[in-house]
DNA sequence: CGATCCACTTGACCAAAGTCAAGGCGGGTG
DNA sequence: CACCCGCCTTGACTTTGGTCAAGTGGATCG
């Protein structure tokens, strides 16, 4: 069942009163939907906003030469396409279920009243913009600066549960074939680098990895010494 | 002198009323800052809200292995760092005049008054965190799908004066290499991309471009045509 | 239990962009 | 007017990542 907690891990709504939260869950519609379901696409003007509970939803947009391109993937506790309610013209990018998910999502009327009705939840809304654009900083960042290695080195750690201590394992959140697209670059160099990475401590089988030592890598990281390997 | 108007360009103050304006006014301080001039600086608590009159001014990281990454230049009318007021925690990037700019900023303290008074400067800032969100979609799609010189192609394009009919001219807004480090490539690509591109129309003599007809480049590259030159 | 499918991997090759180094051009200065 | 300095351009070469094509291995289904 849905949690007033759930709600709550959404910074959107992370500020708002416990009696706020609970006149939320009535309105609010939730539903569980299978990897692959469209949720909504670009070109048509958005009527919901999204929150993932669990699992993983794309952002992308199919370019008129027939490319995918992977905006964002979100994950348990993000909001999507809040900026698409206000900006009311047509939403650029389309949505779709990347690893089944339970998702929540307000209709834009229910939205709008509930942001007219509390400037907690403008608050709230600003405060989630904000962390999207800082994410997305990071993102050109990374891409304008960083190698192929480098970037799948950085996807790893955001991956590794927190802690940080020695010899990490986890599960890869979604396919290789969308890692790949989420890091701008194709799956045979996701692939080859993945398979390069074994010298710096860091063994995948499957979708199952290990890091031997998180610590060392972060610093590899910082200081570039990724691009050259030293064939261990 | 800055007008009322000087404030309006900008998104988050767009919707003010003429009375609010006014208020506005003798709160801001205004400056005109020589190129080169920084702003702020990475790592440091920001403590005021920027808005470009005239100008450029480029927010940028320089990373441990020494090199600047670009993250966006702004304009007349953009706002920076908003969302830093708001974030508390301190600013993840520094800022610089990039070209002579006349820049007017507000004090943290006094904006957040104005937050809390006017429901229209919230609504603003909402506004103008979402068409930077947009912005930054934009740059990873194109950083993401794009080559070198189709990612010039689209930045001429947008300084191309409005209107674009046929033949327009018009000067490079900044510096060729800041224009590199926006679009994510090193100069010499940019000076060799930029060669190549005159086989599409396109003639540069120092910073002086004139785009023979902005129709056809725009299709081109909607198209991907202009990947392979035709030798023209 | 084998056939098939799909996601991923591997290999060989190629094109795009980065690197390093030298050279030109203009604008400012003595 | 000659000089120097920065910015930009050009050239030769290297590296990275993309492309095309074939192969592997696990899972599913008959």
């Amino acid at each position: 069942m849905l949690a007033a907690d759930d709600l709550r891990a959404a910074t959107l709504f992370s500020r708002l009163s416990d009696r706020e939260i609970d006149a939320l869950i009535p309105i609010v519609r939730e539903q569980t939907l299978a990897k692959g379901t469209p949720l909504f696409h670009e070109g048509e003007p958005m009527d919901r906003l999204y929150l993932v509970i669990s699992g993983w939803v794309t952002l992308f947009r199919d370019t008129n030469t027939g490319q995918r391109v992977v905006i964002r993937v979100f994950g348990p506790g993000e909001t999507l396409a809040e900026a698409a309610l206000f900006l009311d013209s047509a939403f650029p990018a389309s949505g779709e279920v990347a690893e089944d998910a339970r998702l929540v999502s307000i209709d834009r009327a229910a939205f709008e009243r509930l942001l007219a009705a509390s400037p907690r939840v403008a608050t709230g809304m600003i405060a989630s913009l904000a962390m999207h654009l800082r994410a997305l900083t990071v993102e050109v960042e990374q891409l304008k600066t960083r190698t192929a290695t480098e970037r799948i080195a950085a996807f790893l750690l955001t991956c590794c549960p927190n802690g940080r201590k020695a010899r990490s394992t986890f599960e890869l959140p979604y396919d290789k074939s969308l890692i790949a697209q989420r890091l701008g670059m194709q799956p045979e160099s996701l692939s080859r680098n993945l398979a390069k990475l074994g010298c710096h401590g860091i063994s995948i089988d499957r979708n199952r990895v290990t890091i031997d030592d998180p610590k060392v890598l972060e610093n590899a990281l910082g200081s570039g010494t990724l691009g050259r390997l030293s064939s261990g």
